[in-house]
DNA sequence: GCACAGATACGCT
DNA sequence: GCGTATCTGTGCA
């Protein structure tokens, strides 16, 4: 499994985080580690859009130690810890702008049998459908903070054009008032590996 | 299918 | 110190 990939570079970015969210569907995760390589194609993703987003941590410019790094410069990875779990997110936005697009799911694409040994099960469509589980099948934790997404061992590389895009509201953000109701939830239209 | 317990970093009192 | 969070696995119907 020799598979070579080539991190998109820091411009990819820059886009609009609504537009960036679409964008990233289709791409490839990477994670490079002393076990081996694994990646993923993205197919589910949910926009971030910070001071003006309720459910976002970086709401009303709330910059704390944790939401700092969305302050900061594009293309960075954002880790976060909730209950047992670890999610990921790509910082998006300019400076002083914490907007960010949280990855939700992945298409096991390389590295699968790692991917299981790390999950503990064999079922494919189960193993990374969840952003808690596609951190742990692809190993990346608080150790990925601040990471840079543009080059490796934790990086995106071009996958394919999805042909149709689906959006709806985001999931897990009930107490987030009318902000729940945002289409800001993006998937691959007709793909078994979204969440739900 | 649905409800519930798990177990941790962080922000607020 | 305590309550909360961008969730998941499990147990039961």
């Amino acid at each position: 499994m020799e598979e070579r990939f080539i991190p998109l570079g820091k411009s990819f970015y820059k886009q609009p985080t609504l537009q960036l969210a679409k964008a990233l569907l289709g791409c490839t995760l990477v994670k490079e580690s002393e076990e081996g390589i694994s990646a993923g194609y993205i197919v589910e993703t949910e926009a971030y859009m910070g001071p003006e987003d309720r459910a976002a941590h970086s709401y009303g410019n709330r910059r704390t130690k944790r939401t700092e790094i969305m302050f900061g410069e594009h293309g960075i990875a954002y880790t976060y810890v909730i209950h047992t779990h670890c999610l990921v997110n790509v910082v998006s936005g300019p400076l002083e702008k914490p907007e960010a697009v949280l990855i939700r799911a992945i298409e096991p694409l390389s590295g699968v049998e790692l991917m299981k040994k790390r999950r503990g099960m064999e079922d494919l469509r189960k193993l990374t459908n969840g952003p808690g589980k596609l951190t742990k099948a692809m190993n990346i934790n608080m150790g990925d903070y601040g990471r840079d997404f543009s080059q490796p061992p934790l990086y995106i590389a071009p996958g394919y054009v999805p042909e149709n895009i689906s959006s709806g509201p985001r999931i897990g953000i009930d107490n987030s008032g009318e902000a729940k109701g945002y289409p800001w939830r993006f998937w691959v239209a007709g793909n078994s590996f979204v969440s739900r």
